[in-house]
DNA sequence: TTTTTTCTGTTGCAAAAGCAACATATTATG
DNA sequence: CATAATATGTTGCTTTTGCAACAGAAAAAA
């Protein structure tokens, strides 16, 4: 699935080439974008980590998705409401390509090398951004928290072929990404390090059966 | 953001063109296809509608999409894991057409037509399924059975430019669709009613205030 | 049309999750 | 280094949700 193709590397030299795209660099917890209706802005994360964070009236705050390099974000794969404010958040240093779109998988007029770059690489990101929100769909709708938890750790094991893994968020974080409350988490994690299922030292975590 | 294309007509017109692709029918209730690991279908619902269903070891039922027109389905969007079963059903008569992906948006070694116009409009038709797929996160993110409904009646609302509008799944569907116990569904549907927040007759749903 | 199946609506009770509040540990920041 | 801010860990209590079971309505099948 992945041709190793490095955007990183592309935007470096290319990226001053093309006037209809910003690249631009933000620290850590710095908001890099607000999603807002009528725009249509396509943003790529080229470097560091960002999250998806939504702040319903009640105060909950949600990560919507989690983003690493090279995942795709913006109003584009959202209809955006007014119930609720949708902000992207650098969790560390990143970098990240702005432009708006018109008509994404056409070419620029100015036929830059950029956008042919761009559009042939897009439908590759945008199936695996498919297949992380099809893979997110699949915790949500687990019915307990520990088959939450359970179903997020399997995914990390699988991906880290490996039982043992580094928790890619913070326990906080987990929660608002697994969309429960936090508390009600810590003592299910404690729950199923009592029951065996798991150990965990810092942000490692062994799974040992399932 | 639609382009109008009617891939219906034009299937009709093609499909037989091109060997690698076949298109079949079913009648209500037939199971279109199963998720399996290693290979890659990709399906693509002409007509009718339909449900990406799962069923885990607890027996819990899960609609994980709703499929209508031009939805795109198929293990090219998954990662399948063996602890659940995914199967595609048929809710009412469909036609679907199906190839197995290896370079999904490389075009046919044939050169043929089919394969031309499908490469074109799939990045619309995968873009559509992402928003769509963001949608469905941000209603099972949120915490409360009521705040799920009143969400999904939301969305139904907007679409149809109306507070009333026509539920297109049945409530045992719905409560599976929205990941909750249908009895307490049917319980907080009462309340909502109760409150003056919603009315319902048969599957008519008018929506009083937001 | 009758029978069977599926869907809707309801309830008591048990279990799980959420809320609030706090202590401690760890990590940033002046 | 000292202090502030954030993250982790824990608990009692309340509320919500899930489970199980049933009855009636509607739809599908015979």
């Amino acid at each position: 699935m992945n041709t190793g193709f490095n955007l990183e590397n592309f935007i470096s030299d290319f990226s001053t080439k093309c006037n209809k795209v910003q690249s631009k660099t933000f620290t850590k917890n710095e908001i890099i974008t607000t999603y807002i209706q009528k725009r249509n802005q396509l943003c790529i994360l080229i470097s560091g980590t960002a999250d998806l964070v939504r702040y319903d009236l009640n105060g909950n705050r949600t990560i919507v998705e989690h983003f690493s390099k090279n995942a795709l974000f913006g109003e584009v794969f959202y209809n955006v409401t007014t119930n609720n404010e949708l902000l992207v958040e650098a969790k560390s240093n990143c970098t990240v390509l702005f432009y708006i779109y018109d008509d994404m998988f056409q070419e620029c007029k100015n036929n830059c090398k950029f956008h042919q770059v761009l559009s042939e690489n897009l439908p590759e990101l945008i199936l695996n951004k498919v297949t992380e929100l099809n893979m997110r769909i699949e915790l949500l709708t687990k019915r307990s928290t520990r088959d939450k938890l359970l179903g997020y750790f399997s995914l990390l094991s699988t991906r880290n072929l490996n039982t043992s893994f580094e928790l890619p968020l913070s326990l906080t974080d987990l929660a608002d990404y697994l969309s429960v409350d936090r508390s009600a988490m810590m003592r299910e994690l404690k729950l199923l390090k009592e029951d065996g299922i798991i150990e965990k030292s810092g942000n490692m975590i062994r799974l040992n059966r399932n």
